[in-house]
DNA sequence: TAGGTGACGGACC
DNA sequence: CGGTCCGCCACCT
């Protein structure tokens, strides 16, 4: 699993269905959040790059602010997140896959950077 | 042993 | 968009 997350690219996001899916885990996204959540945050496994299928970064007092350093972390890498956590998951949602991202499948453009 | 909880997800309203 | 409800599975009390 964190193994999983180590070849998340620099700069992407991977949601814990995702993970899930792919340790073979299907509908066991809460378990590799319980997973990440024990792990050290000066681990080397970029688990700031996990965020939920809402787009959204798991915003939880329970997290003693850690999930501010995702955040943190996240605009450091480029990916601009909300105050509240949210951020464009389509632009950056990274698949082992396909590496240059659902943009491949260019169906549609995105317009989402003038939702106000 | 039973019941409550959560860094989740999808369906609904 | 936002809020609720239910299913999910391992952990904790």
């Amino acid at each position: 699993m964190h193994q999983v997350v180590s070849v998340i690219p620099y700069g992407r996001l991977v949601t814990y269905g995702q993970i899930a899916d792919w340790i073979g885990a299907y509908g066991c996204a809460r378990q590799v959040g319980w997973s990440l959540r024990r792990l050290a945050l000066d681990d080397a496994i970029p688990w700031h790059r996990v965020v939920n299928a809402r787009g959204r970064v798991s915003m939880s007092l329970n997290r003693h602010g850690s999930d501010w350093l995702q955040r943190e972390l996240l605009l450091r890498e480029g990916i601009p997140v909300d105050p509240e956590g949210r951020l464009p998951l389509r632009q950056f949602l990274w698949t082992p896959s396909a590496p240059l991202g659902p943009a491949a499948t260019e169906d549609e453009e995105v317009d989402q950077s003038v939702a106000t």
